[in-house]
DNA sequence: CTATTACTCTATAAAATCTATAGACTAATA
DNA sequence: TATTAGTCTATAGATTTTATAGAGTAATAG
């Protein structure tokens, strides 16, 4: 399950995407259409700028924008940043890759076979889907 | 990402699965080979006898073993005992659904539009694969 | 019938993670 | 220079995860 920080971030990504004008979003905005608890949005709209996926000004007029084009940004990337990794487990992870401790021949474990299979099978979805999809559908 | 719990509930399935004969396996055999905590994997194996997928027997010559065949045993199943929802959010799983305090309107959400594709892309692979499939793989 | 074996049940608890909230601070604009 | 709005640091309650301990119960062998 996505934890409500990720459920968050991705509802105010929304949000964000739909109201792009030339205009900032304001966090307080997004916080009270989505119903979302305020301070916990900023910290998550921060994390989704440290990445490098939103953009900020402060004072009058200011407010959270996208820094990229809607159809460059996937689902995958944003749940990455979020929620960690997609992978079942860390020694199936491709970007958070950790070996088990309990694990004496990770070529010859089964459960890794397979949670690398259903790894690829999210995967290629997550990948294909962007924010401008989430937004429209 | 699956729990400890569920991945050594995973491994424990194949292990038994694999060495299913005449005898039931033994919880300290698996605990030793697979490197699982034994009291950990105690309290795993009885969940897993509560739900159906294992039987037990006491005394000398107990053990563990498959209630049913394997071929019969799907990982959607065993993920879902031991690990709960396989959907990302409560508002789009089929066998714990929940709504969303903050949603005024399901049918409108897109989150829950694109998470319940992601939900069915999933669960087509995991309902497909098998116990049996899981330790020949 | 009793010793041994092996699963069962209840209780407990440390550690980690999640879900926030508070408040002082900084930058931008009018 | 007053107001607006994002930034940063700290903290803290709640929940979940990951175990461990130990007494109890059922089955079997001899």
């Amino acid at each position: 399950m996505l934890s409500k920080k990720t459920k968050y971030g991705l509802k105010a990504l929304i949000y964000i995407a739909k109201h792009s004008g030339t205009e900032p979003v304001l966090i307080s905005e997004i916080s009270d259409r989505e119903r979302i608890p305020k301070k916990f949005l900023e910290a998550i709209l921060l994390d989704l700028k440290k990445f490098g996926i939103l953009g900020s000004k402060k004072g009058k007029g200011g407010g959270y924008y996208l820094l990229k084009d809607p159809k460059e940004i996937s689902a995958a990337t944003i749940i990455r940043v979020l929620d960690g990794p997609l992978a079942m487990l860390p020694c199936v992870s491709l970007n958070y890759y950790e070996k088990c401790d309990d694990c004496p021949d990770e070529a010859k474990c089964n459960l890794n076979k397979f949670l690398a299979q259903v790894r690829d099978n999210t995967l290629s979805l997550l990948q294909q889907r962007s924010l401008y999809d989430l937004a429209i559908l």
